[in-house]
DNA sequence: TAGATACTTAGACAATCGTCAATATATCTA
DNA sequence: TAGATATATTGACGATTGTCTAAGTATCTA
């Protein structure tokens, strides 16, 4: 006979209190609009544009992507609320939501 | 005729030296790795063991997935640079490597 | 109102992802 | 060495993703 198993490594008390299924849904979100470099660079042109922000129009030439898929990658970055726009005649002027990252900011620290 | 277009929008000089690709791939894999809420919520696991880590087998209850689940995610967290294990017996102890998240928490500011 | 520019949406496609059941490997112990 | 436990790998599946071209919508101006 063998002694119950797992008896050892079972019931370690953690830290704190686990991640909830709901804040892991809204962190790995942010994660997720973070995860592809094409997106990430184009998240780093809006962020270093300021309160300012940059018209959509300069955002494809330096990411060598086509106009649709930038547009694409604006509005998954959008949902997430990360970015938002304002709009100057025919031109759209993206910018960072201020303090958009603080949440996961605070749960990476 | 209509003036030269899209000359108003263009050449607003941004702060810094943009997101290269090398870094936004290097970047970018680790918040890949941190989009998936399972995956995310056992990370958050595994950081709250400490040094002493944790024992996989106390990572599959508390997540409600398979056994093989969890320990493809455990891999995807791995080849990410963000978790490493020990063995003892029988048992793999995960643990969070140390300073992993040094370099997008550095982004993220 | 007509044409031009800026941007979005639709539809398609290959590639990747999260998950599982089944199986394989590793380690301990009697 | 044989059986038991812990973990990893395989192979499959539907779902999602990043990308493109083509077409649609919005806005301006002459």
């Amino acid at each position: 006979m063998y002694a119950e198993p797992m008896t050892q490594a079972r019931n370690i008390p953690l830290a704190g209190r686990p991640l909830t299924d709901a804040r892991a849904s809204a962190h790995s979100l942010a994660f997720a609009a973070l995860s592809d470099p094409t997106r990430l660079r184009l998240f780093d042109l809006v962020r270093r544009a300021g309160t300012t922000g940059v018209c959509a129009c300069d955002l494809v030439e330096p990411l060598d992507r086509s106009q649709p898929t930038i547009s694409h990658h604006l509005k998954v970055l959008r949902e997430a609320g990360l970015v938002d726009s304002r709009r100057e005649g025919t031109w759209l002027w993206y910018f960072e939501v201020p303090g958009c990252l603080d949440d996961v900011k605070h749960f990476l620290r």
